[in-house]
DNA sequence: TTCATTTATTGAACTTGTTCAATGTTTTTA
DNA sequence: TAAAAACATTGAACAAGTTCAATAAATGAA
């Protein structure tokens, strides 16, 4: 069958819905963390609305209010921040299986002063405050599910916090192509500088230092 | 009433229960939160056990398993890792009303990579791990309760990692004095420049710069 | 109160990382 | 396919931050 698929893939060209696919990934995700009665899943999957999105378009500019939290289906998405001085700095990337959002703006609906920005044609599956709240009120799983997925992504900005206070630039690249190898195929070096806080010259440098040392 | 308070708290020498007083702490912390009945509350309360605390010991230790999530009640805590050269980076300080656990191994039951350590005579009430399931599973208040402040404290922290990528040591020594001018009186410039990142000397110099321009 | 320990300051030499400007390379788009 | 735009590399001068060593000041324990 797997020619079948194929030829699946290679005629859709974003004609006809294909929703269904959409959520497979999401419900997979949420197996993969609690346990769900089909019921369950059924439901609280059908608040997600599925989005298309070209590259270089924004989800989320500074200012707005941050109206929904999204699940990335494919693509890859950046969350940065610009300071006064005009700099970037990317506070997390989200590929497929990822969630995007951000929780200050969403959470207290008050104007984000993040951008959230598409590196390539990407889709998202993305709720609303309102049903998400919904969810929490109706599916305590779904209040235990995202309490884990914090507490883990805290957990990862932690020791992305250690790391920083700690280790030169050259050792956080290094870990960096180590930990996230899909990541680093798709990201220009523009957009991993901005991730590890330097300039984009300085990482042409250590990668020239490193390419030269082997 | 203010004199009978003040000779109570004169003659306690730590040698009756003050159990009551501590959790009085906590209960307005939770209100402050989230609505809880009364014996939710009292239910969820009991779960705490008080203990006194020297300063200089430790609360964690890298390589232990962390079993307990602390609330503060008195005394000032810090959150920290050793690197491979010996340097060491505060990752958090707690006061009265924070709370304290490393939240990595508390959940995974792995051991700790960080030290929690009292920089003064301290009381902090501890659950432990299978009260606190016990809550989870019985208050589904107390899920959103956590969901809520892992949040909050996720929030703090993506602030605190753009600011790291974005501004130099003397605007974050700036900022640190003016977020937490409390914390600062407490603490001595050691601490602080293992939070911001930076060697204390260089603090120091930081620190000249800004008392000559003034 | 005194001695030992911890904390803070300062300077000099050094390392890490930035900025700016010039040049080359790749990718997009018309 | 050509031109434009975005991305990557390199060097030189500079700024930010570290390290080490010496000294002073503050704190704690006996």
């Amino acid at each position: 069958m797997p020619l079948n698929i194929s030829l699946l893939l290679i005629c859709n060209n974003g004609n006809f819905d294909t929703t269904h696919d959409m959520t497979e990934l999401l419900k997979q995700h949420i197996s993969n963390h609690i346990p769900l009665t089909n019921k369950e899943m059924e439901d609280f999957c059908s608040l997600f609305q599925n989005k298309t999105i070209k590259r270089k378009s924004f989800l989320l500019r500074e200012g707005e209010v941050c109206k929904f939290e999204g699940f990335v289906t494919k693509g890859i998405f950046r969350v940065y921040h610009i300071d006064k001085s005009g700099a970037e700095q990317i506070l997390y990337f989200a590929i497929e299986n990822w969630w995007i959002t951000d929780i200050d703006s969403f959470t207290t609906e008050r104007p984000s002063q993040l951008f959230i920005e598409e590196l390539e044609d990407s889709e998202v599956l993305l709720i609303s405050k309102k049903d998400k709240e919904f969810a929490y009120a109706n599916f305590p799983k779904i209040e235990k599910l995202f309490r884990v997925m914090t507490q883990k992504t805290h957990v990862a900005l932690q020791r992305r916090m250690i790391d920083n206070l700690s280790k030169t630039a050259g050792q956080r690249y290094l870990d960096f192509i180590e930990k996230y190898p899909q990541l680093h195929q798709r990201l220009s070096n523009l957009q991993i500088a901005a991730y590890l806080g330097i300039s984009h010259e300085f990482l042409s440098k250590i990668r020239n230092k490193i390419a030269t040392r082997k």
